[in-house]
RNA sequence: GGUCCUAUCGUCUAGCCUGGUCUAGGACGCUGCCCUUUCACGGCGGAAACACGGGUUCGAAUCCCGUUGGGACCA
């Protein structure tokens, strides 16, 4: 038996926006098919597209997929300029001669052709086959230059692409998730592979690239489906050995349209400033377009790697549920301990730095359970830090009389500190008469954590200060 | 417009390959009750789907064909 061919797979990002959702999805899917299978991961930056590639927005794929775990076995090193991985540079720029031998071998051996049509021409031809119903597809008119044609429009200064010889053929691949998939090159017409001998389009880079990085699985979106069968045509022509191909479904809006910023945050750097979890990324990423065999939900990095299995990807595109994702992060931030929740918190509500760990603490206990994203924290807790602003009349539970309350209060001021005390108490008196008044005292809401959660991190003083100030409310004094 | 992909509750999905165990299972959301000073958490329930039409078969969510819908790509 021939050894196995190592499994290789690769993510490759175009820095021309901030990581994006499907993107990172993408990478989730091609990591865990690398980890369930000993595969390499490697990370590919392609920025061939100078005008709109940006150096930040590779830092921020670059940082985020570091932060989402999804770490890479071969690509560009974390803060230097260097590369990990024998098969680099990683960035395309890098890699422009490599696209030029390719360019100049099918150039040489007539498998592609340099093309002087004018834009307005093409469109004009494109327009004509539309209106009679046929595929828009370029004519091959310059297939039959001469070299010497060529040469001379080429010292005269004419504009050109690099056209690839379309053979007509039909183009059939397997992949891991649709099956069989075929496709007619006849209808394609002679791919543009490049705008010059050192500028290489889209679907001609790939395959290089592919190639030379030993790439033996692609693993990509559904949007790239159509792209396939060019880039399998160009492999062949360059005699390079065919990766086996999975095309992902796409992840969709409400309007079931393609994740646009319209609907939802598209970038993971927006979801990571609101305070979802990486784990809770990860673990939704993973449920859009995929599911284990057994009804478990909540699954750890390893467990995704030990159920994860290619062939029970879904087929059709998945809607975002943003309610789920909120459901999903709840589930996360409940399971953490609160001393590990405190540094993840400190961005939303510095003043915590401010605070004995003890009390900080403790105002994390009051809002754990109540957390969607870390992000809530700072309004469901923002009373601890400030002095409530509030009507007397929410100091009275239903029909409750003022007198009565205030006195209920004056008594709770005689027990403190001790809550089992005021408990007994609201027990003999009727616990909507004494904690209702009690909690607002210390929250101002109508809507919080029990008055005793409240007063584990208050400090005494502070407590007993928002109680006076609720009676002097009830009384009317200071114009309360 | 052409090509390709695709179709189970509102949403994510199990089941489909290997037809009967499916009066279709789980989760989010919605909703009722319980717990409870409020909210949240938690617990127990409920409503909610096999796109449609043909075929194959004793029998189809499951296999085949078509229609319709949705999506992607091409410029």
């Amino acid at each position: 038996m021939p050894p196995k061919k190592p499994i290789r797979v690769r993510i490759a990002p175009s820095p021309t926006g901030y990581l994006h959702i499907g993107t990172a999805r993408t990478a989730l899917f091609n990591w865990l098919f690398a980890k369930s299978q000993g595969g390499s991961f490697i990370l590919r930056i392609e920025d061939t597209d100078l005008e709109r590639s940006n150096i930040a927005f590779e830092k921020d794929i670059i940082e985020n997929l570091r932060w989402l775990g999804l770490t890479w076995d071969e690509g560009p090193a974390l803060e230097k300029s260097e590369y990990i991985g024998d098969y680099g540079p990683y960035h395309q720029t890098k890699r422009l001669a490599s696209y030029e031998k390719y360019i100049k071998k099918l150039l040489d051996e007539n498998l592609a052709y340099y093309c002087f049509c004018a834009k307005e021409q093409l469109e004009e031809e494109r327009q004509a086959m539309l209106s009679q119903g046929m595929a828009p597809k370029y004519s091959g008119r310059c297939r039959s230059l001469t070299s010497e044609q060529v040469q001379s429009m080429i010292t005269a200064g004419d504009n050109y692409v690099i056209r690839f010889k379309m053979p007509s053929a039909q183009i059939t691949f397997k992949d891991m998730i649709r099956g069989s998939v075929s496709f007619d090159a006849d209808l394609m017409g002679d791919l543009v592979i490049a705008k010059n001998i050192q500028t290489p389009l889209y679907n001609f880079a790939v395959v290089i690239d592919d190639y030379e990085m030993n790439i033996s699985h692609v693993i990509r979106g559904e949007d790239h489906l159509a792209n396939t069968p060019k880039q399998i045509v160009i492999q062949k022509a360059l005699g390079f050995n065919e990766p086996q191909y999975a095309h992902l479904p796409l992840i969709l809006d409400k309007e079931r349209g393609k994740m646009s910023k319209r609907f939802a945050a598209t970038s993971i750097k927006e979801y990571r400033d609101q305070g979802y979890l990486p784990k809770t990324l990860i673990n939704f990423m993973a449920f859009l377009g995929w599911h284990p065999q057994d009804d478990r939900e909540i699954l750890s990095n390893e467990e995704l790697i030990k159920e994860f299995d290619i062939k029970r990807v879904q087929k059709a595109g998945a809607i975002f549920n943003l309610e789920k994702l909120d459901w999903l992060n709840a589930q996360y931030i409940k399971t953490l301990p609160d001393a590990e929740l405190l540094p993840l918190l400190l961005p939303f509500k510095p003043q915590l730095k401010d605070l004995p760990e003890r009390t900080a603490l403790k105002i994390i206990a009051t809002a754990k359970d109540r957390l969607k994203k870390l992000s809530d924290f700072k309004s469901l807790t923002d009373f601890f830090f400030t002095m409530p602003n509030y009507n007397a009349s929410l100091l009275l539970w239903k029909n409750t009389a003022k007198d009565k309350t205030i006195k209920n209060l004056k008594t709770i001021l005689q027990l403190l500190p001790d809550a089992l005390e005021i408990k007994q108490f609201a027990e003999k008196e009727g616990r909507g008469e004494v904690l209702w008044p009690l909690r607002v005292a210390l929250s101002g809401k109508d809507i919080s954590p029990g008055p005793f959660e409240i007063m584990e991190a208050l400090e005494e003083n502070e407590t007993k200060n928002r109680i006076n100030i609720a009676i002097k409310k009830l009384r009317g004094d200071n114009g309360l």
